[in-house]
DNA sequence: CGATTCATTGACCGGGATCAAGAACCGTGG
DNA sequence: CCACGGTTCTTGATCCCGGTCAATGAATCG
């Protein structure tokens, strides 16, 4: 959440607090809310991994996110009445709980965390779009050496990186449900770039051996992150902007 | 802008004075805005028909969605610096342009239109996860009808339909670039669509000749629109909730 | 140590891409 | 009014990426 502006000390206390006063634990593959429901808390990821699904009429499953730590999963459910998608976890992961009065409560007194959240809002539209792009025009090797990458750099920016190592617990079968291809497919792919020297795997830790070469692979744009804006911009300058705003 | 909220008599009026008193007509195909730069000014179509859109590095086009008459194209500028993505129009169009800082006036003191944009941009967000879905797992047969049925529903929300009549002024190149197919599959699935009687067009003209056909085909579930929610919650409690907010 | 999930491999098939060539439809100027 | 050059639409032939089906290991777990 930290990473388009930086909380204030204030900030970061008082959500690590209310992070901490109702978290849960849950196994691999629970859902955390479901689409259609409506939930008077927000969610938010602490560790572990989440995803962001749909089921087809056909019982197929297609990945819309991951979810990793410190992301909200919910955050729309002061607007909408109910959900259009289901969130679920793919690994043991601790799941906090915020009311949606405290939140809200924050977000009028807080203009760092709403900030926080608005950016967020319009980052995850701007992946969104790009995600687009990559099931309409990339073959399936590109669209498995960018999901990765993607995930490299969500992993490096909220600080869960060693070396090149990280955790990444899924399944092939999650990759093709996120893609649009098939198990059998994303396996083949996966052992390519192997072979190719770009990526290495045991089990759930993942290593990017050769970051150019996969982010090339991937043709990765990373314009759509919206990484650069955070220094761009001081961060007084669009704590402004957002006050005019709000 | 007004279906999910209904404006004051107030609101309306100003916006149409705003819209009103500059506007710019653009030939086809002309880009409004461009990936990379940033106005000032928020647009607004008018009449015609724009699009999202992004180049690929070796040209390839994807359009990311489809822009009709009282879309906002670019609300995003207040908060992000630049464009992710370009918008061009793909017919002659009448596009407005409003002040930035008129509009964040008009955010501050006018809870209707806030709350007007605010769900546009979580509706859009909704509209582009279900077109993650059908972009992932659903055939290109599908992609066409859903594309047509969804032009059709929002057709009909704006009221710029007579019997099942509606202008979409799109060449099949556009279309396959929106679906992520070539302007040859395209053309196939629309002679399949035309023989099975569910569609016919001459010219930019199209008509759905079997709704419930077009839809069954489509494999259409229009949670994802969140329609129901317009009428589901009286306007004064998301008003309030909104006020919460912001 | 069985049972179940997950990764891997091979053979084969098909949806959609690609390439290429006509046909129909423009707006434009003579 | 017609001739024209440029889009756009249509059709056919062929190819290939990725899907499907099925079987075999490998790994994890009660």
């Amino acid at each position: 959440m930290e990473q388009f502006t930086s909380f204030s000390e204030e900030d970061r206390k008082l959500l690590n607090e209310l992070a901490f006063k109702r978290q849960r634990q849950y196994g691999a593959g629970e859902d955390i809310i479901r689409e259609g429901e409506h939930s008077s808390d927000i969610h938010l990821v602490l560790s572990g991994l989440a995803c962001r699904y749909k089921i087809l009429e056909d019982g197929r499953r297609q990945i819309l996110a991951f979810l990793v730590a410190g992301d909200p999963c919910d955050s729309e459910i002061f607007i909408l009445k109910e959900m259009d998608h289901s969130i679920c976890t793919l690994a043991p992961s601790v799941i906090a709980s915020i009311s949606g009065g405290i939140m809200r409560d924050l977000l009028l007194n807080r203009p760092g965390i709403a900030l926080a959240l608005w950016w967020g809002t319009l980052q995850d539209e701007s992946v969104l779009r790009e995600r687009i792009v990559d099931h309409g025009r990339r073959d399936a090797y590109s669209r498995i050496a960018f999901l990765i990458y993607e995930m490299l750099l969500r992993m490096r920016a909220v600080g869960v990186i060693e070396d090149q190592h990280f955790e990444f617990p899924v399944t092939q079968a999650d990759l093709a449900d996120a893609t649009g291809l098939t198990p059998v497919h994303v396996n083949r792919m996966i052992q390519r770039l192997r072979e190719e020297k770009l990526i290495a795997n045991e089990g759930k830790r993942w290593t990017v051996l050769d970051p150019a070469g996969l982010r090339e692979a991937a043709h990765f744009n990373p314009n759509y992150l919206h990484l650069d804006r955070a220094q761009a911009e001081p961060d007084s300058n669009v704590a402004k902007r957002l006050k005019g705003l709000i």
